[in-house]
DNA sequence: GCCGTTTTCGGCCCGACTGTTTTCAGTCG
């Protein structure tokens, strides 16, 4: 056996064998369970591949004999024969037909069936034919719309829409809040869905309001001025489509419905499944209007989105839990965290000054910072290595620390720490001498270069730098650029557990586009004994309103204030660091 | 296809909106 097959592509070559079981009219339920493996596969951090082998893959919710044989069969010998039959017998262009807006498994069969169609461009030539509409259940409404959306697909390219950065949609989504609750038949509003459990990237954007005058509310939000169009309007429902291109959900409910709506409206799908299987259990159903109970048929509608958890029984469980991780679970036996929150924060060990490629004076950022209500900052400018001409020189790197004691002497409410952010060379030493590196009080250890490196060769570099007694955590591990770049081969396991023996801390980089620990790898991380370190990597004052970002997906990541080192005063942090103890 | 302090068989979350139907299927979230 060559190369153990990745989680990625093993979950989708489950998903595009769900799609064509759809495609053939299979049951449902045949396909979602073929869709929530390759979920829960996208999701581990163990390797789906190493779990099949060992024969441990049948432990994991979702999987049984007949998904593990077809895993088994891929990992084996690099295909599905299922799978494989299967193209033959259907053309590949069916997928991307039933994956249009407005079609599905069921018309992309009948346009297939009845005429022939297995490809985009098939669809929009017989759509400007006007035959689509000679099909039974499809007239010239649904025609238009298929037209118009496999044009946008044949525009964009087979890839799917992608999905943005939580940081990109906050303000639009924002704005929209606040139009919303400006409006005087509105009561309260929220944005919900992925965004409220803070994930990383969205698809869209979700809002929910109380009102008792949806029809009023629903036009108005029609026609502020981010909107480019309206896709639905109904009594409770909504949907825009904004100037910048973002689909926005608008979800309406009388106030008293309103905790009911919201816990519906947040998600995540696979959430509100579990949550509805479980509340069946117990005679209750659960839907966006109210909790019923089956046996006397009482009905209780919930203003407050935590009465819905409290019915079930259950404590209240934060948004950023609500994947089906577990945390359902947790909430009956009472063992959910105590989740880490921003105000939790005393310190940032992560910022960067006009040293190096930062926008601000080293002064500017500790009055910006304290103003955030931080008690103290790292400056940790780039080391040399960074190139560019941006990395301060190990000279600079001297006097640098001399100003930032002379600051420190000055500056009342903030104190100041002298780093740097040092390059783990390809080769895995430390571009800064031990003496430097010694006399600093705070290291992060970052990989800039070699991201093409086997497994093996990073985790070599990483051990290098995490045995490193003057490295005191490594930034953004796993040096991915969301919607850019996929990062580099990562080993969780080792670089946790190495990290956790030798007391060097890992860090949450907030920034947007990071967030780096990703969270089922900061989970995964606590679980292991590693500390964490929630940093802004700061490069203007606004840097520092990135924390909450890294707070989310920390929460993501199941952290509780004692699993982040920088929620402890200063002294204290100094007694956690790893040089301390040598 | 998976799963079981209601079940090893018979369920599987639940409802809104649209278009094209004279009562509902398909799609979406």
């Amino acid at each position: 056996m060559a190369r153990l097959p990745g989680n990625g592509e093993i979950a989708q070559e489950l998903r595009i064998l769900a799609a064509y079981l759809a495609f053939e009219g299979q049951s449902i339920y045949r396909v979602l369970a073929h869709q929530k493996a390759a979920r829960e596969f996208g999701q581990l951090t163990d390797s789906v591949a190493l779990a099949t082998l060992e024969g441990r893959l049948t432990q994991l919710p979702g999987v049984g004999p007949a998904i593990e044989a077809k895993v088994r069969e891929y990992v084996e010998t690099g295909r599905i024969s299922q799978l494989e039959k299967l193209p033959s017998s259907y053309p590949e262009g069916v997928l991307e037909v039933a994956e249009l807006n407005g079609a599905g498994p069921k018309t992309a069969r009948r346009l297939w069936d009845e005429l022939q169609i297995d490809s985009l461009l098939g669809v929009k030539t017989a759509a400007e034919a006007g035959r689509l509409r000679t099909l039974k259940g499809t007239g010239a409404k649904s025609e238009a719309k298929l037209l118009a959306s496999a044009e946008s697909a044949l525009a964009r390219g087979p890839a799917p829409a992608p999905r943005r950065l939580l940081g990109h949609v906050e303000d639009p989504a924002r704005r929209l809040l606040e139009a919303l609750l400006d409006h005087p038949a509105v009561m309260r509003a929220e944005v919900a869905g992925s965004f409220r459990r803070r994930r990383s990237t969205v698809r869209d954007s979700d809002l929910v309001a109380s009102t008792n005058e949806p029809e009023t509310v629903g036009r108005f939000f029609g026609t502020l001025p981010l909107v480019a169009r309206m896709e639905q309007s109904g009594m409770t429902k909504v949907l825009v489509h904004t100037h910048n291109d973002l689909d926005v959900d608008l979800r309406l409910a009388p106030p008293a419905s309103y905790g009911n709506l919201l816990q519906h409206a947040t998600g995540s799908a696979q959430h509100n499944v579990e949550l509805r299987g479980f509340s069946q259990k117990r005679g209750m159903r659960v839907n966006e209007y109210n909790v019923e109970e089956f046996q006397t048929g009482k009905a209780y509608p919930c203003a407050e989105q935590a009465a819905v958890y409290e019915l079930l029984g259950l404590s209240w469980i934060p948004p950023e839990l609500r994947e089906g991780r577990g945390e359902i679970r947790a909430a009956l036996e009472g063992t959910l965290p105590r989740l880490v929150s921003r105000k939790d924060l005393r310190g940032d060990l992560h910022v960067h000054s006009d040293w190096s490629d930062g926008r601000q004076t080293i002064e500017e950022m500790a009055l910006t910072a304290r103003d955030r209500g931080l008690e103290y900052i790292c400056i940790s400018d780039h080391s040399k290595s960074i190139g560019m001409g941006i990395g301060v020189a190990d000279d600079d790197l001297r006097r640098q620390s001399e100003e930032i004691r002379l600051l420190n002497a000055r500056l009342e409410g903030i104190e100041l720490l002298a780093g740097s952010e040092v390059d783990i060379l390809a080769d895995g030493q430390i571009d800064l001498p031990d003496d430097l590196l010694a006399s600093l009080d705070f290291v992060v250890a970052s990989i800039h270069s070699g991201f093409q490196q086997p497994v093996e060769r990073i985790m070599a570099r990483f051990r290098s730098a995490l045995e490193n007694p003057f490295v005191d955590a490594i930034g953004h591990p796993s040096g991915r650029l969301l919607g850019r770049r996929e990062g580099y081969a990562l080993d969780i396991e080792e670089l946790a557990g190495t990290a956790a023996a030798t007391g060097t801390m890992l860090e949450i980089n907030a920034s947007y586009d990071r967030l780096d620990l990703r969270a089922a790898h900061a989970r995964r991380a606590k679980e292991l004994g590693a500390l964490v370190v929630i940093s802004s990597d700061a490069h203007s004052p606004r840097g520092f309103d990135l924390l909450p970002y890294g707070v989310g997906e920390a929460r993501r990541g199941w952290l509780e204030a004692k699993n982040v080192a920088n929620t402890v005063p200063l002294e204290a942090f100094r007694a956690l660091l790893s040089r301390s103890h040598r």
